[in-house]
RNA sequence: GUUUAUACACGC
């Protein structure tokens, strides 16, 4: 079963959910299954954002009579990841709180991962009252959970909270980490706060917190707070070999959001000779360029050619940028033709 | 090599 299990949890981790998923379907006795298949299964749909599936899982793992153990909630917990699961994950919260009072591992208050998965999990759906009022019932915090509150507070343009509760993790003497810093840095950019961005910045590297996310969120909250030159400073200051596709999208989009079409095609060959996959995200800036700067021809070479060039199946916020692009240039029918040829059945 | 919490890029 270990095995198994095993391998499931390695296609997951490469990606192929499919793989992993005919693993577990593979498995159809009953003994030849365990809880942990059923939570790494969890785990694989979750990092997917699979929430449907996870939803299902969940019911047929109680249908076959396993019963979760906290594993299992934290990982379904992970799987709610937008408003409209807000009720699966509150329904989860009422059961971790009823079976914690015969299981106290299971305890929110006293447990900091379940806590902190309970955060996250209203963070993501957009419920901010309900993650804060989950952290402020616990009672152990760690660097995690800190992180967790001042990062939910920073991705809903709470600048000012995320930056409050910084500061009171530091009164508490609580050490920052990287990803305080990179939450605090995201505040900075909600906020447009390149001042004080550029501050924590220099006090992350002081502190010896150096690693290419942090860098990476750095160029990010210099390009929201419009200040391209600077997020540019920040990358060429990366060791080029640190640089990963994320830092290179960053870069593009800055670029591609000020309007910069040109750098930010070349930042997209730059990062292909340094051997950095475009992934759909840097797609997605590109042909946004496109858009905005009227590059009707080249938008839709690109959209058309992605599969072929970058392995990227267009989705729908590809099919967004080419609709609005030809909506500009008013000609309908080429949009409908590279849609539909594209199968992407976007709206 | 079996499963668990927080973080960085993205259109409209």
């Amino acid at each position: 079963v270990g095995v198994r299990n095993a391998s499931i949890n390695m296609h997951a981790r490469r990606g192929s959910v499919e793989r992993a998923a005919a693993i577990f379907r593979s498995m159809a006795h009953p003994e030849t299954k365990d809880v942990i298949s059923w939570n790494v299964m969890l785990a694989a749909y979750a990092n997917a954002g699979m929430g449907a599936e996870a939803v299902l899982l969940l019911r047929r793992m109680q249908q076959h009579g396993y019963s979760p153990d906290r594993v299992t909630y934290v990982n379904f917990l992970n799987a709610c990841d937008k408003r409209e699961m807000v009720e699966h994950g509150r329904s989860i919260h009422a059961r971790i709180v009823v079976q914690s009072k015969s299981a106290p591992g299971l305890c929110p208050r006293t447990n900091t991962v379940v806590g902190c998965a309970l955060c996250s999990m209203y963070a993501r759906c957009d419920s901010i009252e309900e993650a804060a009022a989950v952290f402020c019932s616990m009672e152990q915090h760690n660097v995690v959970s800190w992180n967790a509150m001042i990062g939910a507070y920073a991705q809903h343009g709470c600048a000012s909270l995320a930056l409050a509760v910084f500061g009171s993790m530091q009164q508490q003497g609580v050490k920052a980490d990287a990803v305080t810093m990179i939450s605090v840095l995201d505040a900075c950019a909600s906020a447009g706060d390149a001042r004080l961005g550029s501050q924590v910045h220099g006090w992350s590297q002081q502190l010896e917190l150096r690693s290419a996310a942090l860098d990476n969120a750095a160029v990010n909250m210099y390009a929201k707070s419009g200040r391209v030159a600077a997020a540019r400073q920040v990358f060429e200051g990366m060791q080029v070999q640190r640089r990963t596709v994320m830092s290179w999208t960053a870069m593009v989009a800055a670029y591609a959001g000020m309007g910069h079409v040109e750098q930010a095609f070349r930042l997209f060959y730059a990062m292909q000779q340094e051997g950095v996959r475009p992934n759909h995200v840097t797609l997605i800036s590109i042909l946004a360029a496109c858009s905005h700067a009227g590059m009707l021809q080249t938008g839709c070479l690109y959209f058309a050619s992605m599969v072929a060039d970058y392995g990227v199946r267009p989705g729908q916020e590809h099919t967004g940028c080419i609709v609005d692009m030809v909506a500009r240039a008013g000609s309908v029918d080429q949009a409908h033709r590279l849609v539909e040829r594209s199968g992407t059945g976007g709206d």
